[in-house]
DNA sequence: AGGAAGCCGTCACTG
DNA sequence: ACGGCTTCCT
């Protein structure tokens, strides 16, 4: 059985797994992608499952199409093995080329896998209009969801206009941050309410009622509501709810430990048909399979609760230990990284407190050791990083630039490595920037078809109303605006109607008819025009392309572009799913990430997020900003479960590395555009075995502090040649051992001075943690309190006033 | 009605 | 230092 081929035997036993509840425990690199692509064409060529019958969630849609693409290369191979008798690759180009279209259309076109954003839109486009509110609110299949930018001006709205509220005390941003907070746990208004006492909480409950009366009034949704929905419709009618389960015999699930409590009612709901997890028994036809790592959680603050995972076999699986009800498999051994990168990783992640014991074994050689640079700040950080690329590159020719990456904690960091990287003209590509479809003309461009297919979407047709210009002003648009509130119709029932439009605006009203007969022109091809075609329609018809020629800048060059690309995509879309609609382009437009459409095919060095990082891998990995504060971010430091997540994120960071980890520090770093600030060397420097290590180890503590700042002015960014290496300026063990690490016996305590390197002499006002790992918050004079770990930081005891 | 100029906040991670 | 937004000017 070719499914089961080249598999170890834990991988195996996944891939095995016919019917119940299996969780799959798999450390990073240990081959858990292809454990969950071999399952799936198990099911479907060995125990013969239709693929309607499998329901499979992945993190990202790019992992989603790649899971795709996997199977139909197993399923052809299978396929050509059975009845042709030869490898796939072996046979004409033509027969590989029905084979695959064969599979295409029988097999993977009809699985359903994709985010659970992405999965549960499409059953919403099925059933939202059985979607009974507490409210009455309702909401039709044509409905448009909302991205992130688009919620926070219909929050503005709400406050501005309805409540009369100071937008600046009352940040759009935040307010929709915590009614996204709200829903992530599954609350509505009255929950959110309760939950919350004060007159802020009330006042944002409030928001959040009328913000759900507008969404219902655009016809929108947002992201939450993607996966809040299908729950309440779920919970609520057994016979949509006996379908869904019905038809998904097989649920798969990627990621698991970054599921929140939402998602995992989705799961539960659907495998389950709404008995709770612990009391379904009836497995005879039917499978849960999830894979996960609680080391690599890292989404938290989206709510995601790694404790779904801990708990996932006492919830699905019948309480007996493992041995007997065999719901866990562990995958420990790692196929990516050289054991000097895996020991470090697993050095790191033991000063972890909660977690699923589980050691990641090396199946590699000992490779490199992991390489610190100190550098004086950031520009002297991105030149270092930017240096030891080339050097690689130049050494090396099997390293192309698309071997390389170099990850940070925030997006911002990005900006000072971009100018080293174009001033030394190395090619790049940023992850993770401004998406393709929030672009200006992009956005412009979806409103139109949004407009078109549900003209209740109210944000949409106010952005698009006056652009290109048709002379549509704010008078004009206010006025329309408030004749649709007072008479409780949509603003596209008064712009559709000629007689209201000449008696409200006399002056536009030209434009406003236009406008008009340009949407019902465009309408009437709506359903017969396949979508590129439709877009084109607009981009012309709506005299958006005129306006970009006449402009002819450069910028209105690369709009232009932007739109053909538009095209494209929506002719790729089209081509990757036949029988697709408009609706179906909107929605994965909607959901695509950055990440999603980057080509990993041209040789270019990779720069991105730690958490954008996540289930990539690369030969060379550059960590930068290794600083406290920074990388564990400031909002971590004073809390203990935070922390650890950033900890996670370091492992992650640090487990995407195949052959080589370079990691980097400044001694100095300037925040957002202020004053200089120093900066400490991170925690989990420390906490990496130093025997693994090369380069500028930091030297923590305080006895030898003038010393060392001496020390790593003169040798500040390192220039050495990577085969230089066995020349490496590591300091004697016994200076270190003597520097870092706990300092014996020493305790400190609230109202101890302190006497620091940099900030002079100052006084602890707080204590967090205890035992070995504690951190305090110093006042200093001149400035506000600073929060350090006493085992890094370079300050020296005072004693007490 | 529409453009230009200055102003202000912003930096956590994301589908 | 950046871009989006307000405000002012025509």
């Amino acid at each position: 059985m070719i499914f089961l081929d080249g598999l170890n035997e834990a991988q195996r036993k996944a891939v095995n797994h016919h019917r119940g509840p299996l969780l799959v425990v798999a450390g990073a690199g240990s081959g858990k992608t292809r454990a969950l692509t071999h399952r799936i064409a198990h099911l479907i060529g060995h125990h013969g499952i239709d693929p309607t019958n499998i329901l499979a969630v992945t993190f990202t849609n790019k992992a989603a199409r790649e899971m795709k693409e996997r199977l139909e290369v197993l399923l052809a191979q299978n396929v050509s093995l059975a009845q042709f008798g030869q490898p796939f690759k072996t046979l004409p180009i033509i027969e590989q080329r029905q084979l695959r279209n064969k599979i295409y259309q029988e097999i993977t076109k009809e699985l359903w896998i994709g985010t659970f954003h992405a999965l549960f839109a499409r059953l919403l486009r099925f059933d939202i209009d059985k979607l009974k509110d507490p409210e009455g609110l309702s909401w039709t299949r044509q409905f448009s969801i909302y991205d992130e930018k688009d919620s926070q001006n219909l929050i503005k709205e709400i406050v501005v206009q309805e409540l009369q509220l100071d937008p600046k005390r009352y940040e759009p941003k935040k307010i929709r941050w915590a009614i996204s907070n709200a829903k992530n746990q599954g609350w509505m208004p009255e929950q959110l309410e309760s939950e919350t006492g004060d007159k802020r909480g009330k006042l944002i409950s409030e928001i959040y009622r009328l913000y759900r009366r507008s969404l219902a009034a655009n016809n929108a949704l947002d992201f939450d509501d993607l996966l809040l929905f299908p729950v309440h419709l779920l919970l609520q009618n057994e016979q949509i709810r006996g379908y869904w389960h019905n038809r998904f015999k097989h649920v798969l699930v990627d990621e698991y430990q970054d599921t929140n409590r939402t998602q995992y009612e989705l799961i539960r709901l659907i495998v389950t048909d709404g008995s709770s997890a612990k009391g379904f028994k009836d497995w005879s036809d039917r499978s849960i399979f999830v894979v996960g790592d609680a080391d690599q959680s890292i989404y938290s603050f989206r709510a995601a609760d790694f404790t779904i995972l801990m708990d996932f076999q006492s919830d699905f699986g019948d309480k007996e230990p493992d041995n007997l009800t065999s719901t866990m498999v562990k995958l420990e051994e790692n196929y990516r990284s050289t054991s000097n990168i895996l020991e470090a990783a697993n050095a790191l992640i033991t000063n972890n407190s909660e977690r699923i014991d589980k050691i990641l074994k090396a199946t590699r050689e000992e490779g490199e050791l992991i390489h610190l640079t100190r550098c004086d700040d950031e520009i002297a950080e991105a030149e270092a990083v930017v240096h030891r690329l080339r050097m690689l590159q130049a050494a090396n020719h099997n390293s192309g630039w698309k071997d390389m990456t170099i990850l940070y904690r925030t997006n911002a960091q990005s900006r000072s490595i971009e100018e080293s990287l174009v001033r030394w003209g190395i090619p790049y590509v940023v992850v993770g920037g401004l998406r393709f479809y929030d672009r200006r003309e992009i956005k412009d461009i979806l409103a139109y078809l949004k407009v078109l297919i549900n003209p209740s979407d109210t944000v949409s047709l106010l952005r698009i109303l006056n652009v290109p210009k048709r002379g549509i002003g704010k008078t004009t648009i206010q006025r329309l605006s408030d004749a649709a509130n007072q008479l409780g119709i949509t603003l596209w029932d008064v712009v559709s109607d000629e007689e209201a439009v000449k008696s409200l605006s006399g002056r536009s009203s030209k434009g406003l008819i236009q406008f008009c007969e340009l949407i019902s022109h465009l309408k009437k091809k709506l359903h017969y025009v396949p979508p590129h075609e439709l877009i084109q329609n607009v981009i012309e018809q709506s005299g958006y392309a005129s306006e970009l020629i006449s402009e002819a800048t450069d910028e209105s060059e690369e709009r232009r572009r932007n739109l053909q690309e538009l095209i494209n995509a929506a002719i790729q879309h089209q081509e990757e799913n036949d029988e697709t609609t408009l609706e179906d382009f909107l929605a994965s437009a909607a959901l695509a990430s950055d990440a999603d459409d980057k080509d990993t095919a041209s040789d270019r060095v990779t720069l991105m997020t730690l958490h954008s990082s996540k289930g990539l891998e690369f030969p060379i990995v550059c960590i930068v900003g290794m600083e406290q504060g920074l990388f564990p971010s400031y909002r971590s430091l004073d809390n203990p479960s935070s922390l650890e997540e950033e900890r996670r994120l370091c492992y992650v960071g640090i487990t995407r590395a195949k052959e080589r980890l370079f990691l980097f520090h400044a001694s100095e770093r300037r925040l957002w555009g202020g004053m200089r600030e120093p900066a400490i060397p991170s925690l989990f420097l420390s906490e990496l075995p130093e025997t693994l290590l090369k380069g500028e180890i930091p030297r923590t503590g305080g006895t030898s502090l003038r010393k060392e700042n001496h020390l790593s002015r003169l040798t500040r960014v390192d220039r050495e040649e990577p085969r230089a290496s066995k020349s490496s300026s590591l300091p004697s063990n016994a200076v270190r051992k003597l520097n870092a690490g706990p300092s014996p016996g020493r305790q400190w305590n609230v109202g101890d001075r302190v006497m620091h390197s940099s900030f002079g002499e100052g006084e602890i006002t707080h204590t967090f943690g205890s035992g070995q790992k504690i951190s305090i918050a110093v006042k200093f004079s001149g400035m506000g309190p600073k929060i350090l770990d006493p085992r890094l930081a370079p300050i020296q005891p005072l004693g007490n006033t």
